[in-house]
DNA sequence: TGCGTAATAATTGGCGCCAATTAAGTTGCA
DNA sequence: TGCAACTTAATTGGCGCCAATTATTACGCA
């Protein structure tokens, strides 16, 4: 059977917003960039409308910014929501382990154990898009078995709202490498079923993508945990 | 300074998408009902193109469900995404808790313990919208400290998709009383600066609010937290 | 030469019209 | 009377046009 036109065009334009969010994912478009109408029509062959619908869903979405008059452009992020966005990962992330120990099959560990091998060869052999890339499948493999779809989605929705900034992740080799030690130690607390280990590395592995390379500590957050933390352990005595 | 009719028109038609969305909260509109652009036009006073940039923002909000060809309507929530969307409050709200504690001030405490105060009237005296009222603006309050702009936004966005369900809150006058206890518990915890408390009442307040009625048990959810919850109140001895 | 200002070009964005589609109503036939 | 096919009515949704707005360039004056 035949679909109608009209359906058609709603699938074209959901298709057209990730086809452009995908761009952003892969840094064609730069934080800051205006996204012209035009251009987009011609380059992804749709109609002015189709375009102006999936700009305006990705502005929904927070992945791009919409200035009146102005038009679209890839949303530059402050330092502070730099910070509050990782945070919130954080929170999501750690918190889905838990999901994740519980329902993930013995086989999907070993296909993660496999990825973590890969993306240790890329760190030495691989250029930055692979890398990029083989982490991504490894966290959206992990992500994958937490066994909540809308937990799932609000992680990767975070993540590509964390992209309009002009931090540039693993700036440093030791960055890469320490990234590598924690998707191999992820697989062995997942193996041991251990959810507190597993939570504190993904903590710690956020914090080292998104904060090592700009110099800026862990204790420097806007959402203070440190004193939170302490109070944690101080407070009922 | 007068505006410039553009951008008052992009003002009008965020301030729309909210006015359905409050709509929608307020129970105007039931799940599975279908919202008529026409309806719409006349009763906000509104043009069509409009009110149609408001339902496409809230359909990528999840907050109404798309039908290509018949319109939009209230999202009827299964009840797997139900306990999806609860788990996934329980992860986020419980974890705001942290940065609460380190941000708020005495002040705000003692403003949430009012706001607990009449509540606990409401549950005697007040009507249902009341209490719903009260109720949002407490929880409103708490997680406006969390320091986090993001983390806020997210709780609110969860918080709105989980309406789509036909299950009715507070549908025993127990499960209303138990929620006035556990606001009282939670200004407690606040002064004592207590997290993993807060958290804990928090996971059980959102578990009663969500589970009770339906006489499904908290043991029955998807993402299970059972074995997190041990290791999360340990995890820094 | 530098700066304020006016003309010009480029871009966005509002919206009305009508085709496509679905729902409702009606008729006819077994 | 029940059901199916057809007709009519109601609703959604695509899209082109052009006004509103902003950016750019050119010009004139101190």
């Amino acid at each position: 059977m035949e679909q109608s036109p009209k359906a058609q065009r709603v699938v074209a334009r959901r298709a057209l917003a990730n086809e452009i969010a995908q761009a952003i994912r892969l840094r064609m478009y730069r934080p800051g960039e205006w996204l012209r109408q035009i251009d987009l029509e011609e380059k992804f062959q749709a109609t002015r409308f189709d375009v102006r619908a999936a700009l305006e869903e990705l502005a929904v979405r927070k992945t791009i910014e919409h200035v009146p008059n102005r038009g679209y452009r890839v949303a530059e992020i402050d330092l502070a929501t730099y910070f509050a966005i990782r945070d919130t990962r954080i929170i999501l992330e750690a918190g889905a382990m838990a999901g994740v120990v519980a329902n993930i099959a013995p086989e999907a560990i070993e296909r993660l154990a496999v990825l973590a091998g890969e993306f240790g060869d890329a760190v030495v052999s691989g250029t930055r898009i692979e890398q990029s890339e083989i982490n991504s499948a490894f966290h959206h493999l992990i992500y994958a078995h937490c066994g909540n779809p809308v937990l799932e989605e609000m992680i990767w929705a975070l993540r590509d709202r964390s992209r309009g900034s002009r931090v540039t992740v693993w700036a440093s080799h030791q960055a890469l490498l320490a990234s590598d030690r924690d998707h191999h130690a992820m697989v062995e607390a997942l193996r041991r079923k251990d959810v507190p280990r597993l939570a504190e590395i993904i903590r710690q592995h956020i914090d080292k993508d998104m904060v090592d390379e700009t110099g800026q500590g862990p204790s420097q957050r806007v959402t203070d945990t440190s004193q939170s933390r302490g109070s944690e352990v101080s407070e009922d005595t």
